[in-house]
DNA sequence: ATATGTAACTTTGATTCACAAAGTACTTTA
DNA sequence: TAAAGTACTTTGTGAATCAAAGTTACATAT
């Protein structure tokens, strides 16, 4: 591939979702709300980066409790790391390659 | 800054807008017809990209020829060229400051 | 002189995306 | 019982993306 943008996975175009995933490739479980506070996002915008990276097979979705309250926690699948590992190794590429 | 994408610059979750920075930071003049080959798209597609950049002023065109035939250029402006660099860093500080 | 070609756009229109706000269902705490 | 929290879904709006076609201006070939 001789086009330098060509290998960027475009599920990660997104801000939020490259942030989702930065941040489950080092904490192995996050919760909703912690989620929604280090992205300051509202509900409904991060849900709906989650649903969009879950239909991709990039996370996981764990329905629990802390305590009695409810408690959904998302967690990287192996196929999330292998895609975003592949993004961040593209735009790495692209950065220094180009000379 | 305690979210991890509040550094990201917003012109720049574009992958084509990515790749044409990426490419003037490491070539000095890039002609209209080469970019629009290395990022393989339709004339309006970049057109439209490039006037984003230049609007905010990271890139300038220079009108000129080759021989007889008109030949546009761009080059990133030092704004163009800080802004690029900040973006690199605070990629790079989301992906690894997370732990 | 006419037609064809090339460069660099602009315009148009359709589709998709992003986002806030509001609504929902369920539970819990005061 | 009322208020608040969790995790959504739905709705509506505006913005962004892109291909395709049209445009302007010059060049070259016939």
């Amino acid at each position: 591939m001789i086009n330098p943008i060509g290998n960027l996975n475009k599920i990660f175009d997104s801000r939020i979702r490259l942030g989702v995933m930065s941040i489950l490739m080092v904490n192995e479980e996050v919760s909703f709300n912690d989620l929604k506070q280090m992205l300051e996002l509202t509900d409904g915008n991060l849900a709906s980066h989650l649903s969009t990276l879950e239909e991709n097979g990039f996370l996981k979705v764990h329905k629990g409790f802390v305590g009695r309250k409810t408690n959904t926690t998302y967690s990287i699948t192996k196929a999330g790391e292998k895609a975003f590992k592949g993004h961040l190794a593209a735009l790495e590429n692209m950065i220094r390659s180009m000379d």
